[in-house]
DNA sequence: GCCGTGACGATTC
DNA sequence: CGAATCGCCACGG
């Protein structure tokens, strides 16, 4: 699948912009681009993102704080070692500490 | 312009 | 608290 939207630019813009160590959710993200209920939309983005760009895509997680899917990042275990390496904390159920870590766009 | 798809979200059971 | 269900919106065909 192509993805050449413009509104998947502007969801990779705003993901470019996540500072290290902090983390947002695709709810957030939708709703900063003007559509509160596209949270699926980007995650499909996210998914779609070209290498070239260099996204830190493992700092977008899901509204509870669990990580994506293991296959997307080449390998278990893989997203949740770039974050804890950013200083990202996890609670004993594997989630992110959105309190501590969540970055609103 | 309708149909299927999807790294989601909130609600309900 | 965990699993299941429904609703949501953008994109390709």
């Amino acid at each position: 699948m192509k993805t050449t939207g413009a509104f998947f630019e502007r969801v990779w813009s705003v993901a470019a912009r996540i500072p290290r160590g902090k983390v947002t959710t695709y709810g957030a993200i939708a709703r900063a681009l003007g559509s509160p209920g596209a949270a699926r939309t980007v995650g499909w983005a996210m998914r779609a993102t070209p290498s070239g760009l260099r996204l830190p895509c493992h700092r977008v997680v899901n509204a509870v704080g669990e990580l994506s899917p293991e296959d997307v990042f080449g390998g278990p275990g893989v997203q949740r070692s770039l974050l804890e390496s950013e200083g990202v904390t996890f609670d004993k159920q594997g989630r992110i500490d959105m309190e501590r870590h969540f970055w609103m766009p």
